[in-house]
DNA sequence: TGTACATCAGTGAACGCGCGTTCACTGATGTAC
DNA sequence: TGTACATCAGTGAACGCGCGTTCACTGATGTAC
């Protein structure tokens, strides 16, 4: 066991990020102290030094998870045209459907989010927000309601990919791609 | 307290009824058994008379949210083309964004349901498709994937309505309404 | 129709369990001299 | 550089609590005669 500074900080390093993989994969609810403590090699107790709270990590994990989840579907070059395809690609691929604690924590807990108190819907909205930002800058638009909807449509049809067999997943993810890409294609002869 | 089978009837329906609504409000984890009973006003070990767990009720309760849930935006007229406007404002409304109690329990447990076990995974899919066959009714279409993709759109929609502030919430249920209706316009026309 | 009795809906005490949190303790760290 | 000591990261027993579930019991229901 360790018990350096540069130890301590790197406990709570893997203490948050292993919360952050969690919820996303298994809700908000599911982490129990004892058993991410132990999951993280350390015993219950010493949770405490690290947060004052469990409901103190949630805050600090969920925020982890949002940035982190946004990190797997960027693009590049944010500015470029080609980035609201690159976006809508990873969004909506195989990859991410299937690997829930690695993806965008919007999509794995924004029905949690929406029962949950000011503070947690705050926290995702500005998250919420910033996503918006980044897909009105890749297609030069500026409704912020549009980019809103095309969250909403991303976030929905991942959930609902996640929830589906195999076959109709596929056929959901493919049309999504189709339809969202159309809809800009759409906007741009206009 | 009643003691009739007729009463053990009604009691077992209030059960149910309340457990489909809450379950739509905080999530499947959300209900306990003895909150549950007393909020029906029994005591909790009478629960076991009705069901043989808390996770059979829970079953029979989702089955239950999914179906009263349907309900709300229905439109009268299923294979008129109006009804998919119809279903459009009623599913996009601020009554249905405000209320989950009493809306669509896709919305409300579609991200539950996605890291669930297999038994609930398929009684939501099964009540996704039937919708998707409603929309495709409404549309005069054939495309499951392209009625999935609405389905998520309007899932997703109206999941971050329930996160962000009112204005945001706001603009993103006009925005879903219009862009939705555009795609089907965009499709009639081609 | 009236009575005697079996049924069974609902009660509430009790159970074992896992949870979040506290705290006295241990022993490695790192600093003062 | 070497030693003595204060600090503090992590340990693990203990706590009170709410949970799902069981079960012996109660008393109204409804049926057999």
């Amino acid at each position: 066991m360790g018990h350096s500074q540069t130890e301590k900080a790197q406990s709570r390093e893997r203490i948050v990020d292993r919360a952050a993989k969690q919820i996303r994969k298994n809700g908000l609810q599911s982490v129990s102290v004892g058993k991410l403590m132990s999951a993280v090699g350390l015993t219950h107790g010493g949770f405490y030094g690290h947060f004052s709270s469990r409901s103190e990590l949630l805050a600090v994990a969920l925020e982890r998870a949002m940035s982190e989840g946004a990190e797997s579907f960027h693009a590049e070059h944010p500015q470029s045209h080609a980035a609201f395809e690159t976006i809508l690609r990873r969004y909506l691929s195989r990859q991410h459907r299937d690997h829930p604690a690695e993806g965008c924590a919007i999509a794995a807990l924004a029905g949690d989010a929406a029962r949950s108190d000011e503070t947690i819907r705050r926290a995702m909205s500005s998250h919420i927000k910033a996503f918006a930002d980044e897909i009105l800058d890749s297609l030069n638009g500026d409704d912020r309601g549009t980019a809103l909807f095309i969250i909403g449509a991303l976030v929905g049809t991942l959930t609902l990919s996640r929830v589906l067999d195999t076959k109709d997943s596929d056929a959901l993810l493919a049309a999504a791609k189709r339809e969202l890409f159309t809809l800009d294609a759409g906007r741009n002869s206009h």
